[in-house]
DNA sequence: ATTCGTTATATTTGTAAAGATATAACGGTA
DNA sequence: TACCGTTATATCTTTACAAATATAACGAAT
């Protein structure tokens, strides 16, 4: 039986996280549905859960993530900005070479 | 003000947890104490915690981790066998190498 | 035989995170 | 104006996990 190794990674500004695996996931699903309660529906998580991470992405970011529209047709929606798809494809990247980076290490462990 | 990144990283084994960041420091806190008891003490955690993750990395190895004796002199204690102080330098050593990764690959996102 | 400080384990208690619920505000549309 | 589905926010409830507590078993030393 081998081992695997598993990582869990995120960035941080002034102490707070701004992106993670949870949040990068959140604004994949609002790309995809255009509201955060839709997003927030296909994650299973709650709408209030949902709402926070937002928070804590746009609060964090040197621009917005999303721009978030209250009222008006549909009853508004969010949407992400070109600067927040660059952010979510960026984390992939360093996210999936972390996991190849990794596997290469684990040897050290495996000859053990 | 600049982002930082931060990693999590650990090791399964058959859908159980090997060893991580927390399972490292009990033994290293059971390396410098020689007993399980005062290692929780000195890392302010549980001996309840602390015994089971020492049970989970015991049960996980592939060889002995630790060798725990109950009653005798002293009451019992427990010990690193050499092949647990490899597991930690090991550990220790791609942690530290995949922080220094995870510097450079920021820099992604830093320059969007 | 008694004492000692452990390991080992079960049971109870406390707490912080998650979830559920409720409601206000909004601004196009009809 | 009334309606709609959304964002935004507060408050209450639940629940999962951590912590605290209790206790048995152990084996060397005295």
């Amino acid at each position: 039986m081998s081992y695997k190794i598993k990582s869990r990674i995120w960035i941080e500004s002034k102490n707070n996280v701004f992106l993670g695996e949870g949040r990068v996931h959140l604004l994949k699903a609002i790309q995809e549905t255009g509201s955060l309660s839709k997003a927030s529906k296909s994650l299973n998580i709650s709408y209030k859960k949902a709402w926070h991470l937002l928070d804590s992405v746009n609060k964090s970011a040197k621009k917005p993530v999303t721009i978030n529209s209250i009222g008006g047709k549909g009853g508004g929606g969010a949407e992400i900005t070109e600067y927040g798809i660059s952010l979510i494809s960026a984390f992939d990247e360093i996210n999936k070479s972390c996991w190849v980076f990794l596997d290469e290490q684990l040897k050290k462990i495996e000859r053990i």
